[in-house]
RNA sequence: GCGCCUGUAGCUCAACCGGAUAGAGCAACCGCCUUCUAAGCGGUAGGUUGCAGGUUCGAUUCCUGCCAGGCGUGCCA
């Protein structure tokens, strides 16, 4: 409707630079905008203003040469200058629904957009591997799955993917955790390190590599000290790290028993856990397999070609301040390892090359530190950094009946997304998650996310949608006529009609904006606005009337909003309940 | 110190990439159930958009400075 409605300003814009009264260089892209105020009409458009000055006319007089351009189109009832120079449009009451027949007639596809061409790879999650998801994930899982349903409505060929960091030393802290677990439930005395991961998850994996591997090595928890400096606060990480060194040496090959199960005991925790929130991937990208296939020093070697490392106190740095990087940065350390920063090169290398069109990191805020040194790695590389997008999601804080909830990971004591989910519910996990602009601090109240009351945003959506499927539910005696409901759509005639008819053409609009502005939120308030249109209506008129002609224009009309309820709920992961 | 983000009604947040009288919900107050779900609806009240400048027809939006808060700033991941 609004594309239509600038199409015709497009033409006199393209009559007016004919004529040279604007000039083709001043053109500016036609604007068309929903009125807030229904005294100025269905739609307006600031196009006068934008060209006056260029023009060298007053406002109010270009938007008279503007209007007397424009061609003629049944759709518009009448035209008016108002306030300082905008062009007010009414639309024709006979087109007033016709979102509703294009809902009704696309009903699952209403509001997707045509393909685009475009490839686009999201990447989110990626926690690593080191225990079970917990809240704090929950935010970056929420986000990342609907913008990978909003792209894929806006016609964009969406790929979801999840890195996973399943090498380097967090993951040998993991493997170190569970072997003196296992060397404790051999029934040794084990003087667990500081910086080892506590949860009982641990303790868990100990005892099942006791019952099912094969270590035959006897190995005594005092070997493992040998040389390793004492635990302590300061001293914490090289004590684990001498631990560590200590049991591969030990372990040698057997080294590999408690890393590979507890590696892929808690990512099929993970997945498991992602999939029953509805965060589904197509790719689950190893870390590992960039140090076995090479592609780690390959990337290195390229680097070092184009001339962006140099050595300093015996390790290999990557000149990032080339890049407008506050500090350069290592990719081979002193005891010839690469760092977490190099696998992220060799990982953003790997997925450049493989053809995207744009990429998108959702991470969290506290990783807003690396989005400078990896555009610079990319650019470093030759490619376009354009290409990234990198999105970053604030930390949402939890409260209970109006109290905060600390989450510390110190004890293990943490909120897993688990537990929020048994106790919450999916649909209430995912909808409060992205309510918010993911760039802002969120606060996830949890009281309110389980009360069944008008307050609580996805119960007020849902409703409407149970509400409606009653109404059908209603009908006892001649079934619903969709046909006969469009073709009396003229009965329809209040203005909560009108209004209902107007928000559900936004729809189409909305998935636009959100998705080529990477903003879920935009989703969850339609939709509220939606429920309280169609609330407002309900409350105020019955829909199951005698007259055949005007009940079907009425279910008609009531339809279309559960299609769009249905369609946008299903963008956020959220069910579409048919009775509550 | 430097970098990034944020500051809008008492609270939680919107505001269509510069537009008209800045909007919702909660909390407060007043109303609406013999009717398809009251898990709902209507109404009243609530503002110097952190502060001060600047850019222009027009600023919550863009620029500068200041104030306040959050995060980041490892040969950690």
């Amino acid at each position: 409707m609004k594309d239509a409605v600038a199409a015709l300003f497009e033409q006199a814009l393209d009559q007016l630079i004919d004529e040279d009264i604007i000039q083709a260089t001043d053109r500016r892209v036609v604007q068309i905008e929903n009125t807030r105020d229904p005294a100025h009409g269905d739609l307006a458009t600031n196009v006068a203003m934008m060209h006056a000055k260029a023009a060298q006319m007053a406002p109010r007089e270009m938007a008279e040469v503007i209007i007397d351009k424009l061609p003629p189109s049944k759709m518009i009832r009448y035209i008016e200058i108002a306030g300082p120079g905008f062009i007010n449009l009414c639309l024709a009451q006979e087109i007033a629904f016709e979102p509703v027949i294009n809902c009704l007639e696309h009903n699952e596809h209403f509001g997707h957009h045509g393909h685009t061409n475009e490839r686009i790879q999201v990447e989110y999650v990626s926690a690593n591997p080191t225990g079970p998801l917990h809240v704090g994930h929950g935010r970056g899982a929420a986000y990342g799955a609907t913008l990978v349903n909003l792209l894929s409505a806006r016609g964009h060929d969406v790929e979801a993917e999840y890195y996973v960091n399943d090498a380097g030393r967090q993951m040998d802290i993991l493997a170190v955790s569970v072997f003196l677990r296992y060397l404790e439930k051999t029934g040794q005395c084990v003087s667990f390190p500081s910086a080892g991961y506590r949860g009982d998850y641990i303790s868990d994996l100990g005892e099942r590599l006791l019952r099912k591997s094969s270590i035959s090595s006897k190995i005594k928890f005092n070997e493992l000290l040998k040389n390793v400096i004492a635990d302590s606060e300061e001293k914490k990480d090289a004590h684990i790290d001498g631990l560590i060194q200590n049991s591969k040496q030990c372990l040698g090959g057997e080294w590999w028993q408690p890393f590979d199960l507890a590696l892929s005991a808690i990512l099929s925790d993970i997945k498991e856990d992602l999939s029953e929130f509805g965060a589904n991937f197509d790719q689950w990208f190893s870390e590992k397999s960039l140090v076995s296939s090479g592609e780690i020093n390959m990337v290195i070697a390229k680097l070092e070609d184009r001339g962006h490392l140099y050595e300093n106190a015996g390790a290999l740095w990557f000149r990032s301040t080339d890049f407008g990087d506050d500090k350069d940065r290592v990719v081979r350390r002193e005891n010839g390892e690469t760092t977490y920063f190099t696998s992220d090169i060799a990982y953003i290398a790997n997925k450049l090359s493989r053809g995207f069109d744009r990429i998108i990191y959702v991470w969290g805020a506290d990783h807003h530190g690396y989005i400078v040194r990896i555009k610079a790695a990319a650019q470093a590389l030759g490619f376009d950094p354009g290409r990234l997008t990198i999105r970053l999601v604030q930390f949402a804080n939890l409260y209970k009946d109006g109290e905060r909830l600390q989450m510390s990971t110190r004890s293990g004591s943490f909120v897993t997304l688990r537990e929020l989910r048994e106790d919450i519910g999916r649909d209430a996990c995912r909808y409060f998650y992205v309510m918010r602009k993911a760039d802002q601090h969120l606060d996830f109240d949890l009281s309110l996310a389980t009360s069944q009351s008008k307050d609580n945003p996805v119960y007020y959506v849902q409703y409407a949608h149970a509400r409606i499927c009653r109404v059908f539910e209603g009908i006892n005696d001649t079934p619903f006529d969709q046909n006969r409901g469009i073709n009396n759509l003229a009965d329809l005639t209040t203005q909560e009609e009108l209004d209902l008819a107007t928000t559900i053409g936004r729809f189409p609009e909305v998935i636009k904006r959100a998705a080529d502005g990477l903003e879920a939120h935009l989703v969850c308030y339609y939709l509220q606005d939606l429920a309280a249109d169609f609330h407002r209506w309900y409350n105020g008129s019955r829909l199951l009337v005698e007259t055949l002609e005007t009940r079907d224009a009425r279910l008609a009309l009531a339809k279309a909003v559960q299609i769009v309820i249905r369609n946008g709920l299903s963008l956020l992961g959220v069910s579409a309940p048919r009775s509550m």
